[in-house]
DNA sequence: AAAAAAATGTTACATTGTATCATTCGTCAA
DNA sequence: TTGACGAATGATACAATGTAACATTTTTTT
């Protein structure tokens, strides 16, 4: 899928929701569309800067970040205090549950829905213990097939 | 169970692996047995300082912490940025794969142990999209009950 | 065009984490 | 006992991540 592709898709989902999906916001969701990867905020500013050509300060970053996580078209990583598009941008999942692999090693990650039964599972050890779960989006620490492969296999 | 018995039987940890649970580290665990949640390294520096009369400076904190984690004593939890003694100490679990429930409102930590075969549920699913689970160890964002509670019940 | 709201810029600072070198402490052999 | 060695800690500097507060610009509405 191209990234113009995407970041229209993106406007469209802004638009519905009765908000705007601007120059700058769109530079940042570019950036991560493009680069393919989680980034820092400090990251995507610099991406902005060196790929795009645009000047945005981190705090700029940040709210506009806040935004797009708001309307579900980024993800926040928070293991690795990153950044990542949605995979679902274009697909309307925008609003299912997140599930993300993270290679440890490359950093690439693989954005993955797991079954309901799944989730109620967990759900239900946790209300066991007198919590209750507040956010299904879970980060497992991954290797990738490729870093597996380079490491010499699983262990 | 008493803090001190918690670390006497660290310190005995210690000895069977062949290090030393010395006065500067058997204090940063003191920290987090003692303070019963989750503290960051500077957190921890400043504990140390306040309530135990001891200097410490974060760096050294740091060091301590990544010790006593290599031996299980204590856990990282990487979606809040602190650290947790292990709630094994004493019955000699610290080789399980610790999973978190982390209550978002107070900050209050629950270890609890997941089933082996969720566990292979999910690195199952993990490996049908080509990666390899690197890490066990899940974080779960929850509320404890008495923050549900205050929060007017569970949405 | 004026007023209001939304978006972005700017500055300052707080928190978390790492790299590097210096110093102190404990252990063990001569 | 002492001197040497390695382990542990101190100290300094800095990098990376994140937030608060207020100013300015842009857009929308009336």
């Amino acid at each position: 899928m191209k990234p113009e592709t995407v970041l229209d898709q993106a406007a469209l989902h802004c638009e519905s929701r009765g908000r705007k999906l601007t120059a700058k916001r769109r530079q940042v969701l570019a950036g991560l569309v493009k680069s393919q990867k989680a980034l820092s905020a400090y990251d995507l500013a610099d991406y902005c800067r060196d790929k795009l050509g645009t000047s945005l300060l981190p705090t700029s970053v940040y709210r506009i970040l806040e935004f797009l996580e708001s309307l579900g078209l980024v993800h926040r990583l928070n293991t690795a205090n990153k950044y990542v598009a949605c995979a679902h941008v274009t697909c309307d999942g925008a609003n299912e549950i997140p599930q993300f692999l993270i290679c440890q090693s490359c950093g690439s990650v693989k954005e993955i829905g797991i079954t309901k039964s799944f989730i109620q599972g967990l759900s239900q050890a946790v209300e066991k213990v007198g919590f209750h779960l507040a956010n299904n989006q879970l980060e497992l620490e991954c290797l990738c097939a490729d870093c597996v492969v380079q490491q010499g296999g699983v262990q």
